[in-house]
Order: C-alpha cells, then structure tokens, then sequence
DNA sequence: TAATTTGCCTAAATGCTTTAGGCAAATACT
DNA sequence: AGTATTTGCCTAAAGCATTTAGGCAAATTA
C-alpha cells in the first residue's frame, strides 16, 4: 500500500536492465509492474504506453553509446580511435543486448531528433579526421563504418558466426586491421 | 462454413506477404487468421504456434534469399559476383522488408540447421574464389562481407542514411568498390 | 491544519495466444 | 453407391498484455 517511489527514470532505467535480462521485445509494461511489485496501471501515469516505454529505453541506450564513445575516443586519433570506437559498439552490445537491441529500434522523427544520434555521427566523422577523405568519400567511408560495426556486432550477437573457427575475437582484430588499411588507400572515384 | 483450403504452405505465404505489408513483428497468428476470413483457432492445425510461424517465415525468407544468390552467382566471378550478390540483399530487403527482418530473426539450432543459412556462407566463399585468400583470412573476410551486406542493407532500411546526401545508391556502389579493393589487397597479418 | 497534488489502486474493456472438444465436408474403402 | 475415416474449420473458454477511467490516501504546499 505504501508508495513504492516510480518514475519515468526508473522505469526507464529498470525496463533497461529487464531488456538486457530476457530480451528487448520481451519488455513489457506488465513485466515491468511485476518487477516493481505494483499493478500494471499505475505505470502509466509515468509512461504514455508500451510504445513510449521503448522508445525511451532506444534513447537512454543511444545516450549511454555516446557517452562511452566520447570517453574512448579522447585523445586517441587514427586506427587507435577507429578501434576505440568499434570496441565501444562491440562491449556495449555484449554487456547490454538488451540496450543494444533497442538503440536500433527505428524512431519517430521527433524521438530521432531528440536522440543521441547526431553525436553518433559527429564521433565516426572524428575518426576519419585522421585519415584523408574530402567529402562525398567522407560520408561514403561513415556509412561503411556504421554498417560494419553495426553488421558484425548484430551478427556476432545473433549468433551468426557461432562455433565456426578462428574465433570471432580474432576476426574482429582482422577486420579492424583492414579497414585501417582501406581508409588509409581509400580508392579514387573510377 | 465451407472450406477455405488453409495449408502450412500457404499460411506461412500469406505470413510473409502480411510481414512485408506491416512489419514483421506485426505478424501474429489473429491478424493472420482475418486475412483469410477464418477463426483464429482453425490456424493451429496448420501452425504449432505463433512462434513456429514466424520461424517458418524465417526460413521462407532464407531460402528465397539463396535462390537469388544462386541465380545471381551463375557464371559470375570477382567483383562482378561481389556486386551481383550484394545487390541481391539489397534488393530484396528492399522489396521485402518484413521478410528480411524475418530472416534475422534468431533461430534454435534444430532450425538453423535446418535452414538455408549453409547456403549463403557457401555464396560468400564462392565470391571470395576470385580474390587471393587463404584461411584463416577467407573466414575473416567472410565475415566481414557479412557483415557489411546486412549492416548496410539494416541502417538504410532502418532510415539510418536518410535526408542526407549523397545518395545511398553513389555509397552503395563506392563500398562495392572499396570492398572490391580491399579485397585484392588483404593485409597480412601483422 | 487545510488544500492540493501525486502515487498507486480497483475495475473494466479490448485484443492476442493457446488448448479442448465437436460437427460436417472430403477422401478412402468395401 | 454407401460406409468409415480423416481432415478442416468451428465454438468455447482460459490466460495474459494493453489501455482507460475514476478513486482514495499519502505527500507536499500554503
């Protein structure tokens, strides 16, 4: 009967970890009553409906990205910044595939707008600094950096590259390696 | 009252047609049943469940994916295969997206084995015949082909490239070309 | 202390999932 | 053809998630 002290915060942070727990789609906003010990309703004086609820989890994950990728990208430049910012992706897939698994939730224009997404792409900008590409290439080389890292990591996490050798940590090494090298040689339009 | 003539085989048709439509997690056992104007039950003589549908979407989707990627191939070599291939992911996540989205969709193993999934590992190695690799690096540059193909296809469709210039096609084609480098040009191990 | 706001409640409608059991149409057998 | 069996779709019902409306009591403010 005593209040239990919920929030948008809380719910947003708990509905977070239970996503990490058993699966971003299984993020539900009775599941999330459960875990407080409350009655379903009363979640949604804090929370729109199941559809808000997600996307503020989508949005605290992108935040929570682009903190790690600022902090790993300070003071680094080059293949040393390239591979920071990949391994930030990597981890935090690792460490949270809940979050990870929302932060590619597509949003509304408004909640895109409002999201953390802009700092996304300022961070892989940075790193090309360090290499030398003029615009278009530039946007060209963000874009096939957004889809490796995306790619491998959504990949890895799904079990696409499962109990198959050499081991996923050594491909990874690779394929840093290699794009290092083609950023480095990036090909002149033909 | 009459029979309508359900089958798995056409459930499981109808199921993609609908995810391409509305999205595939949108797919459910009610919404399939509206489609053929038949009570929701009369699906579970055809269907274990709702999750034995969308796998067999999945795998539906699998297939069709390598069927193309056979057709593709077919008398293709180096970066002619490269891009035939790639294309063949894209263009069919982009003229069936809720199918695409179903072939991600995480399989139990009995499933995955089960599935066309070996085919398009044999596709990707295929490619790689025309470049100069030996293993452990085909294996790598597997992956990484992988990985870029779904991680490309996923953000353009996701909207991740939008109201930006240049134009997806000019990136799409300038990655084949770098890939196409790189590949030619595969950093040895350092 | 009184007034107001806030937090969680009960109640109820709607919709998806799934199982159990039944009847009639289609198919196979004599 | 007539009978038996299988098959296809049905009704019924229980369980759980979503969402809205309205209420009471605790916390906050005046």
């Amino acid at each position: 009967m005593g209040r239990v002290g919920l929030s948008t915060e809380r719910l947003v942070r708990a509905g977070a970890e239970l996503a990490d727990e058993v699966g971003f789609d299984q993020v539900t906003v009775s599941a999330l009553a459960r875990r407080f010990d409350v009655k379903v309703a009363s979640l949604y004086s804090h929370v729109r409906n199941s559809d808000d609820l997600r996307t503020r989890i989508a949005l605290l994950a992108l935040a929570e990205l682009a903190d790690r990728g600022d902090v790993a990208l300070a003071g680094r430049a080059g293949k040393d910044a390239l591979t920071a910012l990949a391994d930030v992706y990597r981890d935090y897939a690792r460490e949270h595939p809940g979050r990870y698994a929302a932060a590619q939730l597509r949003l509304d224009p408004e909640a895109a707008a409002a999201s953390a997404g802009g700092r996304h792409a300022r961070m892989t900008r940075a790193i090309l600094r360090g290499y030398d590409l003029a615009e278009p290439d530039q946007t060209h080389a963000v874009r096939l950096l957004g889809s490796v890292f995306h790619g491998y990591v959504s990949l890895e996490l799904g079990g696409g590259f499962s109990h198959s050798a050499p081991d996923t940590e050594e491909t990874w090494t690779r394929i840093l390696d290699a794009l290092d090298v083609l950023l480095r040689n990036w090909p002149p339009e033909r």
